[in-house]
DNA sequence: CAAAATTAATAGTATTACTATCAATATTGA
DNA sequence: TCAATATTGATAGTAATACTATTAATTTTG
């Protein structure tokens, strides 16, 4: 797998970037870097100039790549749910039991990231920890419509309907297929965020992963 | 309800603001405005200048009451929680069926805010919608432990121990009650956003609301 | 090795997110 | 009621942000 990776190039929306940044060393230095100072200070405080500092490198040199900092945040999230989309592939093909192929499904997005694939400029464990801190803003903010349809979130949706059809497949009758993969989805975040902020309305921790909680709900709803 | 409303004052934790609001014209046309501000501009696009401009004051007036928008957002939120919070106990009062109770309450946290109780100069309804689009915000930033130490999110936390205790009290073994209070809370939330921006990843629409997809849920859960 | 592309350095602008000061107005309480 | 107090408005000012533009230096490539 991790070598299966490292042969694999990812792709993102070329619309979210200026000059691809996996074209180059610089490129790649914004991108791995970005993921740690945004990781460091949180997305609010990191801007372009301090990114320049941490890399020796310019503030102009950076807008080169991309607009604004918030759509360097859409494609490192895009880049993650690509990730995700083809862990997902990978590790649900060929599975013949349509519920051990959903739970195998559901764990690849609720589970945490334990470390990274050494291979690449991208450390993905702590990519996943922006992502569980700060994928809601690539979404809440007013361009959302104007982004969704140039296609911004569709490696997104795409994961979504990737479930939601191994839903159907079990229970072609659930009439809520769609609603209960994005609530999945983005709660299992929410409960990672929990976990590490508000623990006193969450029973995910060390002990108790955000898996167990989503595998026995969809176990109890479609078996 | 209205009537009772009314006379109901509710209270938001005072380190969210420097000035209390509720304690002057002033202060309750910076609640009213920036309510219809946020849902028309969006809160990042918000500022205290333009909302300044908006009720014909001054900037520097309203730092007299909120150090910044983000407070000012998180004094919305824990008005609009303990709001619902009080809907909650009054609505699910004297119910004696337990499984009635909860879906009452999950109804309350999930249905959409219709319209506002007239009584007041907060807009119930569209205070919903930019919590529907803004409250995430009010967590997902650095100072969220500070914050929650200062007390910030307690009224929420509450709404959802409130919860908790209604799905124990129906099935004391189930070992989520937790973090599906949570999920649901906030999911909610989540269904009414892409109800709005992304439709094609979720059920709720005008014919299927976000509670009949929660109380479906429920049911098979723990009933 | 010359042309083209990329990056760095510097400067500059408009806006944001405030703080400070002081005058004008409203409120309150003796 | 009138003086003290509190509130609000107007103006000015600062540091930081979020960029854009220009030109020089460096690197890449054909």
């Amino acid at each position: 797998m991790q070598d299966l990776l490292a042969n694999i190039k990812i792709q993102v929306n070329p619309k979210t970037y200026v000059k691809n940044p996996e074209t180059s060393d610089l490129g790649k230095k914004i991108i791995q870097n970005s993921i740690l100072l945004i990781d460091e200070i949180g997305f609010e405080e990191f801007t372009f100039k301090k990114l320049g500092e941490k890399i020796g490198s310019n503030e102009s040199s950076i807008y080169r790549y991309f607009e604004n900092k918030h759509k360097l945040l859409v494609y490192l999230s895009s880049w993650y749910w690509a990730w995700i989309e083809y862990r997902l592939v990978f590790t649900t093909n060929n599975i013949n039991d349509k519920f051990e192929k959903l739970i195998k499904a559901i764990t690849i997005v609720t589970e945490p990231i334990e470390d990274d694939s050494k291979t690449e400029h991208i450390n993905e464990a702590v990519l996943n920890k922006i992502i569980i801190e700060e994928f809601t803003k690539t979404l809440h903010n007013k361009h959302v419509d104007k982004e969704n349809k140039e296609g911004f979130f569709l490696v997104y949706k795409q994961v979504n309907y990737r479930i939601e059809k191994m839903i159907l497949d079990i229970n072609p009758e659930y009439p809520y297929a769609k609603s209960l993969v994005s609530s999945i989805i983005e709660g299992s975040l929410h409960q990672h965020f929990l976990k590490n902020h508000l623990k006193t309305i969450t029973n995910c921790n060390e002990k108790v992963s955000t898996s167990d909680f989503y595998i026995h709900l969809i176990e109890k709803l479609l078996r």
